[in-house]
DNA sequence: CCGGATCCACTTAGATACTG
DNA sequence: CAGTATCTAAGTGGATCCGG
């Protein structure tokens, strides 16, 4: 999942910043601790994440909610509002499954007129 | 159009560098030349408009086409996959328009719990 | 466990001046 | 008209170390 391999620069669509769409992602099956999100998001750092929850709180798409105990821990999960966003990332995920092959190739092709 | 008072910080779908979006949104009705696409894009410099429209054709979302004559102009138009992009970039901008008072208030309350 | 603080490399956008 | 060249300011993402 989110392999860095993918090149993902080929995506002319995004979220937020550079992460904001898969932390949405991996909050769409309910809420998630912060240790929980750093799995799938294979080599985002602690600052950067704190940096996309931030600004997802600030928006008003995701909250958060702390639990003291022996051990803390700190839960994030989709508002109402976060979760509306969900509709138009899935359009937008679904155009670029259906137009994968033609964006590999045309790019390949402005590369090569680039010369 | 595009009014730079317009808050666009807000959105936050994007397409794109910066100005993308818009560039497609002004192609939209057909093919338009260099300096008319600078009018509708208010305070948008030769330089960065140039940049926008070679990485579109550099992906294939745009076709360049130059007419040599007295005076020179060049005209950029869609292609089909560029005008393929224009689905999910509705469906952003219905999302926007349905959510901008709860993106407003979110915002707000966000910046107040910010204190 | 969940960050904050600091520093750094890189990218982006804009201002400005110039050109075929 | 449709750009290019150069410079600069600001922002972004990441590395590393530190703290409650």
């Amino acid at each position: 999942m989110f392999d860095p391999v993918c090149p993902t620069d080929l995506m002319p669509f995004r979220v937020g910043d550079k992460w904001t769409g898969m932390v949405i992602r991996c909050l769409e099956g309910g809420p998630r601790r912060f240790s929980e999100l750093r799995v799938p998001l294979r080599g985002i750092t602690a600052k950067v994440l704190t940096q996309s929850l931030r600004a997802l709180e600030r928006d008003g798409f995701v909250s958060r909610r702390e639990h003291r105990g022996p051990v803390r821990h700190v839960e994030y999960a989709l508002t109402p509002l976060g979760r509306s966003l969900l509709g138009p990332l899935d359009t937008a995920c679904a155009w670029a499954e259906q137009h994968w092959d033609e964006l590999i190739d045309a790019r390949e092709a402005g590369l090569e007129r680039a010369d």
